[in-house]
DNA sequence: TATATTTAAGACAATTAACTCTTAAATAAG
DNA sequence: CTTATTTAAGAGTTAATTGTCTTAAATATA
C-alpha cells in the first residue's frame, strides 16, 4: 500500500475539515460518522496533525477540530509526511541505506522520477482548493459515495 | 513504503538470480548470506514465486533456486504481483472501494497517472535486461554495497 | 456550581507483517 | 545403504499497525 490507514483517514479527515467554514469546529464524532472512520482511531491521527499544527482543537461542547491557517495551506504531501513521515519521498526502493547516484541500485534513477510523480500528485494543490474542486465535482470521499458537499 | 519488505526481499534475490547463470541452482543459504537477508524468511518468498513457475527449485546436495525461463523474461511488476499482490494498482489511492471515473475520489485522476509511472518503473525492462546493466553498471544490490557481479 | 459534551492521553487488544525454528522430504555422494 | 545437504511446510514468535476502551481535562450551558 502506497499510504498507511491511518494517513488516508487523516487525509479524507482533512478534505472533509477543508470543505467547512474557516471558524467552525467540526468534531470528531461527526467527522468519523460521515467518513465511517472509528471516533478514536481518527482522534489519534487529528492529535498528530493538531501538533504539527495543520489543525487546531477546541474542548468542550461546542468544540472539535478545524484547519488552522497553515494547514488550508498545506498540501495533501504536507498531510502525508505529518502522518507517515518523509521516509516514502527519501529512501531507496528497494531498501538499501547506502544508496544514492554515487552507487545506485537497479531502480535507482527511475525511482526518482517515479517519486517526483508520487510527490506532484500530492502537492499539485492545496486542501483549500482540493475542497473547492471537490464541491465542484462532488468528488467521492466515502466508500458508499453517500457524503455530501455541502 | 511502497513495497513490503517481502517484495523487496524477492526482488533483490531475483536481480540476483537474474545475474546468474542459466543452468545452476544457487542455494538459498548462498543467497541470503550475500544479500544480508534471514535464511528463513527468504526460503519463504522464493516458495511464492516457485509456486508461480517464476523460479524453480531443486532439493539436496547442489540443490537450489534458479530462475525459469518465464522467470528471465519477467519484469519487476510480476515478482511484486506475486509477492504482494496486484493491490496496488487497482485500488483508489484512498482506499475507497467505489472509487472509480463514474464516482472519482479527489485523487482518482492524477493516482492513474502516478499508478502507471510506478508500473512503468516496474516492466520497463525484464529481470535479465537488468542484470545485464547491473553487471555493466555496478549497480547496488546490498546496504554495504559488497555484492561483487560476476 | 453542577452537568453534559468534547478533546487529550495512555493503556489495552486485535490483526497483520516480519522473522525464527523444527521436522519432513528429496537427493547427491561416500 | 547411510550420511550430509538442501528445499518444503508449517508452527511459533516478535514487532508494527490498527483499533478499542477508560479516565482526565477543558468548557459551554443551565
Amino acid at each position: 500500500m502506497l499510504l498507511s490507514k491511518s494517513c488516508v483517514y487523516g487525509l479524507r479527515a482533512s478534505i472533509y475539515l477543508a470543505s467547512k467554514s474557516k471558524e467552525e469546529f467540526i468534531s470528531i464524532k461527526e467527522m468519523s460518522g460521515t467518513l465511517d472512520i472509528s471516533f478514536h482511531f481518527l482522534t489519534k491521527i487529528l492529535q498528530q496533525l493538531t501538533a504539527e499544527s495543520l489543525m487546531e482543537s477546541y474542548k468542550g461542547p461546542k468544540g472539535g477540530i478545524r484547519l488552522t491557517t497553515k494547514g488550508r495551506d498545506a498540501t495533501l504531501l504536507d498531510m502525508v509526511i505529518a502522518i507517515d513521515g518523509p521516509e516514502l519521498f527519501t529512501q531507496c526502493a528497494l531498501g538499501l541505506p547506502g544508496c544514492g547516484s554515487a552507487a545506485p541500485c537497479p531502480l535507482h534513477e527511475s525511482w526518482i522520477d517515479t517519486r517526483a510523480s508520487i510527490q506532484g500528485m500530492l502537492e499539485r494543490t492545496t486542501l483549500s482548493e482540493i475542497a473547492k474542486e471537490g464541491k465542484q465535482n462532488k468528488f467521492r470521499l466515502m466508500a458508499d459515495g453517500s457524503f455530501n458537499w455541502n
